[in-house]
DNA sequence: CACCGCTTATGACAGTCGTCATAATAGGGC
DNA sequence: GCCCTATTATGACGACTGTCATAAGCGGTG
């Protein structure tokens, strides 16, 4: 999670996907975000004049591109494509941070979905298209793999809900037992659906 | 989900449970507790003297049992049992409440994990002990179907990481598709684990 | 210099939150 | 009748929340 050096504006947006994905939605501040992000507080209104709406779903909306870069990245790293291979790298991911800076943060677009969804339909929304978004990339790499193009979207759906259920139990037993449990129990499954690879 | 005609503090228990698993636990106030369950907001206090923490950690742990309960009585409704059939039916249990209910809640258990669970360390226990009894029986039940033991829990971490990740992305699509799509993709690895059932 | 936008500062608004103190009610045992 | 306990009622407390109105700073351009 590179801090980058931009704007006040990103670095708001930034700071509020970090404490959403910390706090929750509804716990999270706007004060809160913008002392996070060493903003002034004064710029909240100006940068987002829709409110915390707006910055909530552009932070679910950032988290949703930083998530499909990183399958592109995991993707160009692995010496020996697999779909099973790259489910790992994704697995991986987590069980770093976890293991290196705690359990205390999970998936932003997650926190977005379970505590406001149901009031905001527009921050619902932005979760959707950042599932889709997520889930694109994904399921282009499977073919990429040889995997059958009707299989690679349910596929990569799969591989999505099970890395996500598997971060919400990780966090909850501060563990993540659960993510490497899935990574190995779906590798076979996935692999078995690339007919060859290159 | 039956409305038991028992005392207040269980139907406050309940009620918190629903409001959790719609609102997420921030959003969710005592006094709307109250309200959702009929309840005098004068025995909040008296039922509950550890406050909203521990009014929290019953309805998940309350939850916990619901789902470990559902297990079982899916399992006792299979005319011929196997371990896709199961996750078959656990699924259908959210696509039916989504169909008829609408998308707007979710599992408290989730819930309570994702937005309560780094601020408070009972409710973090709370959840991992729910997921660990809910796990329980599904590994039973595996096993009772010719799963290998030491793959039968694997499993059922596997099958409710999917699940849940899965009822997130129904909510966030609000389309049941991410759930039927994991019950499909999941269905023959789940089988093929059972050497033979009875 | 004045002028002008883009930013930022500051304080207040009405509302809600969890918590608590206090007191009034009920209902059964005697 | 009285008393004791369990339950409920009520109002207030301080600390937040998101939003807004108003005005100040600030860096260029004319």
């Amino acid at each position: 999670m590179a801090v980058s050096e931009r704007g006040p504006r990103e670095r708001m947006v930034f700071s509020a996907a970090q404490l959403i994905r910390r706090n929750g939605v509804t716990a999270t501040g706007m004060r809160d975000v913008a002392a996070h992000a060493d903003a002034p507080r004064g710029s909240l209104r100006h940068y987002f004049p829709g409110g915390k709406e707006q910055l909530v779903n552009e932070a679910v909306a950032w988290a949703g591109r930083y998530a499909a870069k990183r399958v592109d990245r995991f993707l160009a790293e692995l010496p020996e494509p697999s779909p099973g291979r790259l489910f790992a790298a994704m697995v991986r991911q987590w069980t770093d941070e976890f293991e290196t800076a705690g359990f205390a943060s999970g998936c932003p677009v997650v926190a977005a979905t379970v505590d406001w969804a149901d009031s905001t339909d527009s921050t619902r929304a932005a979760a959707a298209a950042a599932f889709a978004g997520w889930s694109r990339p994904v399921a282009r790499a499977l073919t990429g793999m040889g995997v059958p193009a009707e299989r690679a979207e349910p596929l990569a759906t799969l591989m999505i809900s099970a890395l996500e259920g598997a971060i919400v139990i990780a966090r909850a037993e501060r563990d993540v037992r659960a993510l490497t449990t899935v990574a190995r129990e779906l590798a076979p499954l996935l692999d078995g659906a690339a007919t060859r690879r290159a």
